[in-house]
DNA sequence: TTAAGTGCAAAATCTTTGCAAATGT
DNA sequence: ACATTTGCAAAGATTTTGCACTTAA
């Protein structure tokens, strides 16, 4: 059963597993690039209204099941998390990679870097994306 | 004369220099912190028409003047760039702040690391933002 | 059964576009 | 004088809110 998954992380979110929670999270299992609202949106068609996406949308980003990356444009793309991710916080610190052609922003394996940050300021996590021409693009 | 530097950096960049272009480079160049469009809009009062504004943000952009950090909710903020910036490049690769708390931008002294891309992408440039509580809020 | 989630309509924002009037060179 | 830039009005897009209906536990 395909749901199986998707309902398996609802379940250990302690949140309801309706019908479109479920689609949602389904389409992120089963891609590993991020989407952007918008296309996701596009996606699912008139399957899930636009209002309970962004709900469940940042329900999820909430819970630390997806992640939330603003590309160039300060469109919202979302990712799933790693399983290390909590309610209270993420660990996707790998870097990002955002395509200036078509938009689209990859979870490279690269990690993050550790900077240091100037004194006086308490850094909690680090966004790092790379913009350029992607893999499909070039 | 405080118009000055402001009049310099226009006639450089070959932008007639009109009084509500003035205004608004004499603000990045009295703050060394960047500033969200929401904020210079509310700063602006009616000064500015709100449309102006936007069109004067992407002209400084399109030609190097201000570089543009898209912070945590996607709102776009400003900040003036290095005199090393020129139209087609930027190279404003130091580090940013986001405050989480009062959702401030800080450019940091601290560069940007070079980072490995994965094979394929080619990147252009690369945005490092830390999240976190500033001096401010601490 | 009942608390939570969904869908629809409508409001509030945010951003862009078109065009006449104003402004800088 | 002429090309640009501005301001206003209006269109488009995006995001949020309120509320009655539906659904999972």
């Amino acid at each position: 059963m395909a749901d199986a998954d998707a309902i398996e992380i609802l379940k250990r979110k302690k949140l309801k597993h309706t019908k479109q929670r479920i689609r949602v999270l389904e389409d992120f299992l089963a891609n590993a690039t991020a989407i952007s609202q918008p296309m996701l949106e596009k996606k699912l068609g008139k399957e899930i209204d636009r209002v309970t996406l962004y709900r469940i949308l940042n329900t999820y980003v909430n819970k630390g099941i997806l992640h939330r990356i603003v590309d160039l444009n300060g469109t919202a793309n979302y990712a799933i998390c790693s399983s290390a991710c909590s309610a209270d916080q993420h660990h996707d610190e790998h870097v990002h990679f955002n395509c200036t052609n078509c938009y689209k922003v990859y979870c490279l394996a690269t990690k993050v870097p550790a900077i240091s940050i100037t004194d006086g300021f308490k850094a909690d996590s680090i966004s790092l994306i790379a913009y350029g021409i992607c893999k499909e693009c070039n």
